[in-house]
DNA sequence: AAGTCAGACAACCGCGAATCT
DNA sequence: CAGATTCGCGGTTGTCTGACT
């Protein structure tokens, strides 16, 4: 839209400063030097000089704008009212209904990446400036009316796109550049997009609109604990996340959207247990396998990126806490149009900063900044040790699996029934082991972001079936499993992948136990490893169910990719 | 009518990537 | 190949305006 400012002035500036355009300015513009560049707002002469510029020149080299054209502006500020305000073919005024639906659709996949979003077709004439600007405002509208960022459809269709994307595409970035519609824009669309899809999903509080859903005190938990995710717009920490991507390659460009504080302890305790292992992630040692979701996901925690958490990248800005702010939708189960009660920004805050030491489990072991996941572990190391001694008879069948055997799948859903039946009393957060994973699903959300949208069957049942495994079909149930987890739990993907794609992998899991087992000391070491190459399921279980030991491993693969 | 607040918008700033020398 | 320059992007800030109290 055209600048009120600049059409007051236009106003106010009729003739005078088309005589002397630079000098009439009230914002303190140049004195005649030349040297001090005026800032401020742009005055219709400047405009005019400006375009004339432009006109006779062409874009670009816009330094010599400043230079030949007599305005004592610098380039990027000339660029920039170029590009915003002056070219032709903008289209100005507010966004239509169907632009703002492309706007969240663009957002939900890409995050902040407000010139993609403008130069998309669906956008014409329409600046990334305004598009930030809209998106802001809106950001700002909907969590004062604790409404979550995007709404379910959005969220839905991102995630379905992102996952035909998946299906159809190849891994790396490159090759689903050759799928993904926006790509074939000529934009170079990041994983990014599916670790904000996922980080959304973790964020948007859309849960309770999606059937077989219910608002159970586990869901709440998890979801209220989402605050630990951040929404990719909140992500931001360009910074960070381009670092990630180096780091992780650059299809696998969400990771560093993920919280600081977590990318830290990939970066420290990761690395540490990759190297202890000997071996590259299960993604490294596959690079064609499409894992790159499910460690995207956590990476998403870029989660929450973007923190918007990602920010974009999702943002962890560490400590920025913008997070907060965004997650405050999240925490929103009423989602959407409704309005459940949730707790206030304050509280949120608060409560982050500084987690209450005991009933705040989920806020512990889901912030890797503080010792939560190690606490987190330790505890359920002590918890496992107690399931494990009261469940000796159905651990048995599942101990009998070889750990590299992927009939372990199987023992999985035995296990998490295993868990679900021997809830933790002693628990210092008074939670069964099943509400325990649930309310860690904010954990994974920090290396998730699709987390705190629990998916129903996570806690419903389906995750935690209790159904005698029977090796026929196991494969079927894999492969609900899987799918059904998929939809919903990115974090889950990425352990049901596992099973799926990286049978290899699972092998190497004892591996990576015995990794884990190195940093967790002797004692804790024992119940690990015991647990996790004995039941096997634990491991895996684990991953299923957002629990802090799995992350590790995802983390390091993430931290591993190529 | 004055003060306050939030929304909307423009512009600036810092940073990193790309390009040039 | 390294340093300098240019360009572009995203985050943030500042200002204006209208609604509300």
């Amino acid at each position: 839209m055209t600048c009120k400012r600049d059409d007051s002035d236009d106003e106010m500036l009729p003739t005078d400063q088309a005589e002397s355009p630079l000098i009439n300015e009230s914002s303190g513009g140049s004195s005649g030097g030349g040297s001090v560049l005026k800032k401020g707002p742009w005055t219709s002469a400047e405009d005019a000089i400006l375009v004339d510029y432009v006109k006779k020149h062409g874009e670009g080299n816009w330094n010599a704008v400043q230079k030949h054209s007599g305005l004592f502006r610098c380039g990027k500020s000339c660029r920039l009212r170029w590009a915003n305000h002056l070219r032709p073919n903008l289209r100005k005024g507010a966004f239509t209904a169907e632009e703002e639906q492309v706007i969240i659709e663009l957002h939900a996949k890409m995050g902040n990446k407000w010139a993609r979003m403008a130069a998309h077709v669906s956008l014409p004439g329409r600046t990334d400036n305004e598009i930030k600007n809209y998106w802001n405002t809106r950001i700002k509208r909907r969590q004062r009316a604790g409404l979550p960022l995007y709404p379910p459809e959005v969220n839905v269709q991102a995630f379905q796109e992102g996952q035909h994307d998946q299906n159809t595409g190849g891994v790396d970035g490159e090759d689903r550049g050759q799928h993904d519609p926006l790509q074939s824009n000529g934009y170079d669309i990041p994983d990014v997009i599916f670790d904000n899809l996922s980080a959304n999903q973790g964020i948007l509080p859309y849960v309770p609109e999606l059937p077989d859903i219910s608002v159970s005190n586990m869901l709440l938990k998890g979801v209220g604990s989402s605050p630990y995710c951040t929404l990719p717009p909140m992500l931001p920490r360009q910074k960070r996340f381009r670092e990630s991507t180096d780091l992780f390659h650059g299809s696998s460009g969400s990771v560093g959207n993920g919280f600081h504080s977590f990318e830290q302890f990939r970066d420290d305790t990761c690395h540490k247990v990759a190297r202890s292992i000997g071996l590259s992630s299960p993604l490294d040692s596959d690079p064609t396998t499409k894992n790159s979701q499910s460690f995207d996901v956590i990476q998403g925690s870029h989660s929450l990126s973007n923190g918007n958490s990602s920010a974009s990248e999702p943002t962890y800005g560490a400590l920025k806490l913008e997070l907060p702010s965004l997650q405050y939708p999240e925490t929103d189960l009423g989602s959407w149009g409704t309005s459940l009660p949730r707790p206030l920004l304050e509280s949120v805050d608060a409560f982050i900063q500084s987690p209450p030491p005991s009933g705040a489990f989920e806020a512990d072991c889901s912030s890797p900044r503080n010792s939560g996941l190690l606490d987190a572990l330790l505890h359920e190391s002590k918890t496992l040790r107690s399931v494990k001694n009261r469940s000796s008879d159905k651990s048995s069948n599942s101990s009998s699996a070889t750990p590299g055997d992927k009939a372990d799948s199987s023992t999985l859903n035995i296990c998490e029934t295993e868990w679900e039946d021997c809830g933790d009393p002693i628990s210092p957060l008074g939670h069964s082991a099943t509400s325990l994973f649930s309310e860690h699903t904010p954990i994974s959300a920090c290396g998730s972001s699709l987390d705190e949208q629990p998916p129903a069957e996570t806690f419903t049942g389906i995750a935690v079936k209790s159904e005698p495994v029977d090796p026929a079909s196991t494969l079927d149930m894999e492969k609900e499993t899987t799918t059904r987890l998929n939809f919903s739990r990115p974090d889950v993907l990425l352990a049901s992948d596992w099973l799926q794609q990286s049978s290899g992998y699972i092998k190497e899991q004892s591996i990576m136990s015995d990794a884990i087992a190195t940093l967790l000391g002797d004692d804790l070491a024992t119940d690990y490893k015991h647990l996790a190459s004995g039941t096997s399921i634990s491991s895996q279980g684990w991953g299923l169910n957002s629990c802090p030991w799995n992350n590790m491993p995802a983390v390091c693969q993430m931290s591993d990719r190529p």
